[in-house]
Order: C-alpha cells, then structure tokens, then sequence
DNA sequence: TGTACATCAGTGAACGCGCGTTCACTGATGTAC
DNA sequence: TGTACATCAGTGAACGCGCGTTCACTGATGTAC
C-alpha cells in the first residue's frame, strides 16, 4: 500500500541521454536481484527510477534491447576486470590463474546478472556472441602458458574450454544453491585449475 | 485461431488417479520444451491434457507443487538410469566412469528439466534437498575407486565436488547455447574424470 | 531586450492479454436397500 | 430386479492482477528574430 512518492526533476535540454543511464543503472541492479530476464518488468524499472513506464521507451525499443545493454556492460566491465588482474600478474601461469579467478569472482559477485548472461532463455532467443570474447581471451592466456611452457603443451582449445566448463560449473552450482554451504569458491579454482593444466 | 478440438473421455469411478499421471507427465513433456519453471503455466498444462484449468486442482495444490512433483520424477528416473549404469560395469572406475557418463547424458537429453532442476529459482524459494542423493552416490563411487586403489587416494568429497562441478559446467554450457558448435559431451567427460581424479 | 515558437523530456490513460485461483455447479455411476 | 441417492470426476464463469506497448498529450526551455 506504501505510494510511490519519489519526484524526480526532469534533466535539462540536451541532457536526456542522463535518463538513459539511470534506467540502464536500475535495470542492472533488479536483473542482479532477480537473476531472471522475464521476471524483469519494464514498469519496475520505471518504478525504481521514478519516471513513468512509458519513458523507458524514450530510449529503448523494448524490454529485450534494455536486458541486452545491461548484459553488454556486465560482460564488458568483466571483461575489463579480467584484463586487469591478468596485468597485474608477472608470468604466464600466474595471468592465467588471476585471469580465472578474477572471472569466477565476478561472477559470483554478480550471481544474478552471471545467471542472466549465461543460464536465460535469452540464450535462445537472441545473439549473444558478444559473450565470446571471453572465451577467447582465457584460450589465449592457455596458449601463452605452453608457449612459455609454464604448462604442458596440449590443445589449448580443448585445455580452455574444460577450464571454462570446470570454473562456470563451480559458479553455477553455488549461485543456484545459495543456501547450501559451500567451500572457498578460490581454492576449488585454483585446485580445477591445477589438475586441468597438468598434461 | 486453432481451437481445442481434443476431447477426452471422464475416467471410471475410482481410477480419478489416473488424471494425476496425465498431468504430471504433460507438465513434464512442456517443463522439459520450456526449461523455465516461471514459464509454465497451469492453463497451458490443462490445455495439453484437454481438461478444464480448474482439474488440475484436484491433484495438485498449486502450480509449484505440480512442478515439484515432475522435478521428484525426473530425479528418481536419473538416480536409478544412474544406478543402472553403474551396474553394468565391472571394476570401481568402470563404475564411476558409467555414472558420470550416464548422468551428463541424462542431462543433455533433458536439457529443460535439468535447467529447471538445477537453475531455476525454484532453488531459491522451495526445498529441494532431494537432490542431494545425486552428489552423495557420486561421492560414494568415487570412495569405492579410492578404496580400491585404482585413483590416487584423497579426499573423496573434495574430488567429487570438483567433478560433479565439472561435469555440471560442460553440460550447463551446451545445455544454455544450444546453437554454438560444441565438441562430443562424452568425450570431454571422460577427460574431466581422468584429469580431476589424477592425484 | 523582448517574444514567438520549435523542440525536447517526459506523462497518463488506455488497450488487450494470459495468468493463478476460487466457487458453485453438473452429470454419470456405482451401491445400499 | 428396481430404484433412490451418495459420491466421484470434472466443469465453466468469474475475480483481480501486473504486464508490454501505443497514443495523443503537456509544459518547460532554449533560440531565432
């Protein structure tokens, strides 16, 4: 029964594009709540803003290009995230190893808006190649490790991607059993790790 | 514009019962399509099985209490196909071997309901601790491989998370990404369980 | 310096939809006498 | 053998809800003259 009482001053000529970001901003944060594409309601968003439902369409064509920008900017500030922890190690295995934990943290840091990225429905109605880039960036980091035969040589595609399987598969199972007990997500990473670059 | 000309006979007196199979085994059948508990709706039940929305009520208290009753099912039937698997092999690592293999092809065969199972907020909001038995029967085998000497003893609960992890990861990724190329499931597991069980 | 007006930022009412659930009911069938 | 009736299996109308989206609109503000 509580009204919605907040006002909000509208922007000023030429600044409309600040409401953009303030939805954007909103709609992140309830998908990260929520963890579920379709439980996300435009009218919420324009709840949580304080702006009528319609305003959202000043900006975006419809509730799916909304959920696709707030996935654009989460994979691309984990991306970024990852990039930085990888600098911040000195040799090859240790870049790999930050690059990997750093991802899974984030992940389960943002449990909600990981499970909107790579467990909705989403998935199957829309192109969401901008995921790969990750991928991509971890095969590379393998490739480095056996080039500099920090690792043993191999398949660094096949080594990636049971590495991509192994640490999503640990996210993925506590941020859908929140409430079980779980043990250090860092150190089962650091110990899948292990065991999947060792020939 | 199709119209619902399906029409189905009442059941005899005393064989009310056999409705609640119907049910069940439609819910399962759209559950499995639909991968999405949220995403399944009572009517659309009832409409499959050509029975009024309201008869779904004499069965079941309520749509959640439907979609457990098909996830306790789907459970039941993986842990015995399981367990089956796990008898017609010879040796302790035959065994896991079959297990894990049989449990990952479970999975890729009924992507929804093991989405559902396994990635849908029904974890959040219900109790489905009858999902444990799935881990424990794992952890057992495992045991059994390193009571009988043919893994490097360890700590038995600490590799079977690591692969249960694993293998739910590789399943999960082709499971959300249908369209991407993805190399044979069977393949990459057993890959999985000779590097995580490798001391 | 004053003013008409185009533009910008945003609103509010309305639409049709499918949903979960409640409720009072119907009509066939088995059974007690 | 006949029949009244309790019970069983299932129905259909109705409710209120929140939703995505469309549409015509409003009112402040900057700017051209």
């Amino acid at each position: 029964m509580a009204v919605m009482t907040e006002t909000r001053a509208r922007n000023r000529r030429g600044q409309g594009e600040l409401l953009r970001a303030e939805i954007e901003s909103a709609a992140m944060r309830l998908l990260d709540e929520l963890g579920d594409d379709e439980a996300l309601s435009l009218r919420a968003v324009a709840r949580e803003v304080g702006i009528a439902a319609t305003s959202v369409y000043l900006h975006f064509a419809d509730r799916d290009a909304l959920v696709l920008a707030v996935l654009r900017r989460f994979q691309r500030e984990t991306a970024a995230e990852a990039d930085a922890a990888e600098a911040s190690a000195a040799d090859p295995l240790g870049k790999l190893r930050a690059r990997v934990l750093r991802v899974g943290a984030s992940a389960h840091e943002h449990a909600g808006l990981y499970k909107v990225l790579h467990e909705s429905a989403l998935n199957r109605r829309v192109d969401m190649s901008f995921k790969r880039s990750i991928a991509e960036d971890t095969t590379a980091a393998v490739r480095r490790c056996m080039d500099a035969g920090a690792i043993p040589d191999g398949d660094a595609e096949e080594v990636s991607l049971d590495l991509r399987a192994a640490v999503h598969g640990a996210v993925s199972m506590r941020v859908n059993q929140p409430d079980a007990t779980w043990p250090p997500l860092a150190a089962q990473i650091e110990r899948l790790l292990r065991k999947i670059t060792a020939g």
